[in-house]
DNA sequence: CCGTATCCACCCAGATACTG
DNA sequence: CAGTATCTGGGTGGATACGG
């Protein structure tokens, strides 16, 4: 790294700076959209409009703006084909399907668990 | 259950049911702050002051906001005590605590990526 | 201390239209 | 087909105040 000389001062700068890094990596990544177009992904390699079809009711926008955020936070990789019509293929990069392993999880949680919040929901009046 | 003659007709309406329950759920869940106030409870029952200093940066009102939804979701239980002044504890459910299990796989994640990740971002140019 | 209600500025997401 | 830009209404969350 670059310029270390005052460690004990540029410690705790770096501290915060990793905190708030930490925290915005975890604000990208903890929202509906991201988590179900890492869900739909999978495995599989997709093209934008596949996507679009499998993420249902996702805006071309919100699609969009999600995967640029996926591409550089380096969770997806984006591949242009030079065709016409153009084609563009996402994959989940090595640290996007380590993600996906904990969104599988939660979804693993939501089917375990629907019975339970079903009528814990009833038990609270809706 | 009650009304369950059209088997065809009402299975099919329960499963559409049933996915909108989930997508629901999931969109309660898949949100950054309902995920760092389960982690922030963990397995210590807090009381509302508490919690609003653990969360950082969670105001007043999305912290209640939260927390009723965890209620009504059966994630978080809540405990008044009728003091004065008042005091309000929350604690996890089984459900809350199987959940967190998920949500510590996701801070794992991002620990254990933030370098990937920092470099990522730099090779797309912040 | 905890909860709710009101107000309001801001952001966000959808719609639309246009490029390559 | 994929991406970007612009516009706009409605939702969202912060601030504030007041009540239990």
């Amino acid at each position: 790294m670059v310029t270390k000389e005052l460690s004990d001062l540029s410690d705790e700068a770096d501290l915060r700076r990793a905190d708030s890094l930490a925290r915005e990596i975890f604000s990208d990544v903890a929202n509906k959209w991201a988590l179900l177009i890492i869900e739909a992904l999978g495995e599989r390699t997709l093209r934008f409009s596949e996507l679009r079809d499998e993420v249902e009711g996702i805006s071309h926008k919100m699609l969009t703006q999600n995967l640029r955020m996926m591409e550089r936070n380096g969770l997806a990789e984006r591949k242009v084909h030079p065709t016409v019509p153009p084609r563009v293929d996402y994959t989940l990069t090595e640290p996007g399907r380590a993600l996906r392993a904990t969104v599988d999880l939660l979804c693993g949680w939501t089917h375990e668990y629907f019975g339970h919040i079903e009528s814990a929901r009833r038990r609270f009046g809706t």
